[in-house]
DNA sequence: GCCTGAACGGACCGGTTCGTTCATAGGAGC
DNA sequence: GCTCCTATGAACGAACCGGTCCGTTCAGGC
């Protein structure tokens, strides 16, 4: 027997309810909101009682900021291990802006949770300790594309790359969070999968519209 | 004495009242969404009580939509009378866009509530009257910039005036409604009056280096 | 087998919150 | 001045909800 046993199924079983808890206090606030999400009906939902709730995460609170931190640990995992190095800048600009597009599109949740950090005016998220090593990996990866495409004289030399990414999260964002009230006014389902690829070509052509602006 | 008497002071004044309600629960609603506003608080900050609100509004959901469809109707009254006829197509839809970043900055419970609305999947909206009247006054003044523009030859013509306006409520919506987890994440408060104008001026430029591309 | 501590369940509690009831003050018309 | 109806207020109630208490079960070390 090696000292790590296979992972036979346990009764009890401690990660595991955990990890269900998360699981479903994650659809359940960002359908929900915070106020509007009920503890009880998270419990309801897993395979363990309230008290373990209290027991693993202290109170609501507690877990809807394991909640959060879960969210954007995923995305930021995702986003280290795109690789556009071997692309011209141009190219590699519309590779990250699609893939920005994608993430958001399969990740309802996420934008959902990110939306409802703001109407608490992301008072969760800036006492996190995880909140300062989220920047980094969101933005490195577009500092290089845009120092090489600056080098090549293909983008203009004037723009941040934080104002850069603005662009291509309002466009991804404001798609998944606004999309019942466009719905309502304007009779257009932004997740429509005939609109999909029109909109995702779109935010590509308008970031490189934008950083190619002016250039040859 | 006209027949309209000077509104002088009444102890019971219903429309005054009713008014009041409204400007206190859009702030509260805004602040805490719906299910983190409370009806007692909201009473306690007007100078009624509790027993008003459900006299005027029938109940908390009532009101709520009376506070939505206030917002709604405000902003739709100013785009009606913006005039932009005299100026050239491009010039147009630069101060169009200005205008839309203007008035979200200027009127931050409004993006909020549009935020906690599409929380609840715009079903308050969906099932709300004046919901048909919102979509015209927002996209006729675009719609026709745009044919102004392709008649001149300036503009792309493959274009789609609500794809436009899309892109001009992203950013603004953005820029509103996502700046406490920015700031959280990036440190960069997007509503610094340092940064007003250069934003306020890359909205402008965006959309129309899209419009433009690939023309003289 | 027994003992210990981690994992768990269900009942319960106290405060909160939406909504209602009862009572009444004030103005408009006669 | 009387009456009727709108506008208003204070207090109440019942359901709800976050959080806690007390007791139980299981796994593993010895």
């Amino acid at each position: 027997m090696t000292a790590e046993s296979a992972p036979r199924e346990r009764v009890r079983d401690a990660e595991r309810t955990r990890a269900e808890i998360i699981e479903v206090a994650t659809h359940e606030f960002a359908d929900q909101g915070y106020a509007g999400a009920r503890v009880d009906e998270i419990a309801a939902k897993t395979r363990t009682t309230k008290r373990m709730i209290y027991y693993y995460f202290g109170g609501k609170e507690g877990l809807y900021l394991a909640v959060l931190e879960g969210a954007y640990q995923r995305i930021r995992a995702l986003e280290q291990e795109l690789d556009v190095e071997h692309l011209e800048p141009v190219e590699a600009l519309r590779r990250l802006a699609e893939m920005t597009f994608d993430h958001h599109e399969s990740h309802p949740d996420f934008v959902r949770l990110v939306a409802i950090e703001n109407i608490h005016y992301a008072k969760h998220l800036s006492s996190s300790a995880s909140r300062e090593v989220l920047a980094a990996p969101a933005l490195d990866v577009l500092t290089r594309i845009m120092e090489r495409g600056r080098a090549a004289g293909l983008f203009r030399d004037d723009l941040d790359a934080l104002d850069v990414h603005m662009i291509i999260s309002a466009f991804c964002v404001f798609r998944g969070a606004n999309r019942y009230t466009f719905k309502a006014i304007f009779d257009r389902d932004l997740f429509d999968p005939r609109l999909r690829d029109h909109l995702r070509a779109m935010i590509g052509d308008l970031v490189v519209s934008h950083v190619t602006a002016g250039r040859p």
